[in-house]
DNA sequence: TATGAATGAGCTTTCATTCAT
DNA sequence: CATGAATGAAAGCTCATTCAT
């Protein structure tokens, strides 16, 4: 991978964050790398290309930040949550509130025609769905989780409310209702005392 | 507002829950309608017009659906919310967990770019939030509910699992997403009869 | 098939008859036919789709002047003959001997890749070569033809030589090389007497 | 001439033979020959300057499989014509009969437009029609061809024959068309051996 | 009202050619 | 000699919108 071809790939996964695919058009991408159309197809076969790159790249980012550097951490499983959640808001709040989850966002987008890349993000949340559940399975086993709550369904559910959430912050184009609901995820899941 | 008029509306409210605003074009919806190109222009001044009215016809079937037929209703607010659970639910199911919820999408779609629109989605949402606080706050009244629980973050936090479950299981392409995290806000507001 | 749709396939066709298919671009096609880029794709589904519509214009027009003005008409065979050579011989003089036989030029850009215009080609050379057999047979029975020649072949042998002129004449940009060569063939099938 | 610059021109004539020059592209001429981009401009000033040296290759190799190999031999006139049209035959059996004549395609394909290439070609036309003129006077000599005929249009009407053989083998992908019209030859030229 | 022909800016993509290394 | 990154004009095509009837 070619330092020009990640720069491609950086400045459209800015382009879709806020534009979405479809929006985003390839002179768009052209102008922010500055490149000449011939030069994208010889980086890239198709727009659609382009577009699998870029979920590769989005993926690898939350990967990276939200996995390596918080959830896979040999830290205690409430610190980790609350560290996650935190890493969320500043996410959005360095965006200001503006363009949501970029692989939420893609998400609504293309999971309805598009199965490829919907496979490749459908994998990330299952992937995201585990790493909480591990945490939420030794909050149970420290006795500060209900016994009776299925691990399974409850990381799935936080996961869906931190989405959620940040889908009515985008609506609002107001991050405070990001930080209204992880409130209420802290709460319901025992993250704040102590 | 001619039988006609309603009819492009519908039509176009199908495909752009399904397509994106973006992504359909006229063409679908003129050829979906059954009418010509003139015909369009007589009812709309432009796509965008068309758009603002698609949006008021999905939130008027929502608050029809939800607000009035619902949650407007005089009866325990228990069932109240469990009705809506499983009416959403069964819109899902109708549409055999493929395109969404179409508010939804349209928000992320266009809450960054286009002000008009998202207010109208934003101002749906706020009164959606009103009626479930209303909601929750007599279920604390009856005692149902923790005393403590800040009723509007609670409402807001119950519409954001609402939505991203959505958004999860549309990823998915599987209803069971959606009712699996259903399960999780009916433990977590007590809505499970006792 | 309204006029505008008739004129574009007829400037069409006298664009690819000099150009080749692949050379004619569509810019080209959209200046003659006086029509902008949108109205052409009102009117075809692609530059494919054109190319069918002037596979069928070009045999039309070759049935027209061929078949029925001179093939199918009730005279002696011999003048039948004689008079389609001398259209044909007529039809390159107007053109200055530039550009060729238009079927034969598709014919051989096109027969190898795209099946359909092949096909639609390869019925009418069938039909040439029937008439132009009914035409021998004729002969044969007055006594005007050897009796042992194979009128299949030798109807086939004759398109070929007409063929072949045309190549050579316009390889040469020298129409003589056609009349040198249908005197041939006026000599070989004994269209010349009387 | 490098062996690296003979692949390149041998490729080419392979791709232009089943595609034609316009719709051959440099890049699957690059492919087919293993070579950059650069190396092709170092040896090649130009996709124009490559068509140039593959006619001369095509022309060359007519020269020596047909002239040298055949027409120029000290045999019998009639055994020269008919080791030509068995050679000819030959050759389009072994490319399927789905190319055709690689001379006579660029023929047509650029000889309106293009007169550097159209007298490189129609000068191998002329010396193939000496050639098999020359053959034909000595069959006149020999008292095996009617001594009336003007052996300089029959030589190049043979040519029609064959090239418009091939177009219309071609155009029907089918050999059998070559073999009936190379029979109609042998008869009319007194070709078959008695 | 109603039709669909016409427009044209802009889209994604192609491709021969040039250039830096 | 050799590579392949870079260029940019031009290709085929799309689509919201306008206009003549």
């Amino acid at each position: 991978m070619t330092p020009k071809k990640e720069k491609i790939i950086y400045e459209a996964s800015l382009l879709i964050h806020s534009l979405g695919y479809t929006n985003t058009k390839l002179s768009d991408i052209l102008t922010s790398s500055g490149i000449g159309k011939g030069q994208f197809y010889h980086y890239f076969t198709s727009k659609q290309d382009l577009a699998d790159a870029v979920v590769e790249y989005l993926i690898g980012t939350m990967k990276h930040d939200i996995f390596e550097e918080v959830l896979d951490q040999p830290t205690a499983p409430k610190l980790r949550l609350n560290q996650m959640l935190d890493k969320l808001c500043a996410m959005q709040f360095e965006n200001q509130a503006q363009s949501g989850c970029a692989l939420g966002n893609l998400a609504i987008e293309i999971s309805e025609h598009e199965p490829v890349l919907r496979d490749k993000i459908s994998s990330f949340f299952k992937q995201w769905e585990e790493k909480i559940q591990r945490a939420l399975d030794e909050l149970q086993q420290h006795g500060e989780l209900d016994k009776k709550v299925d691990t399974a369904k409850y990381s799935r559910a936080m996961i869906a409310m931190i989405e959620g959430a940040i889908l009515l912050m985008k609506n609002k184009q107001d991050i405070q209702v990001l930080y209204d609901i992880t409130d209420v995820i802290r709460n319901e899941y025992n993250l704040n005392e102590e």
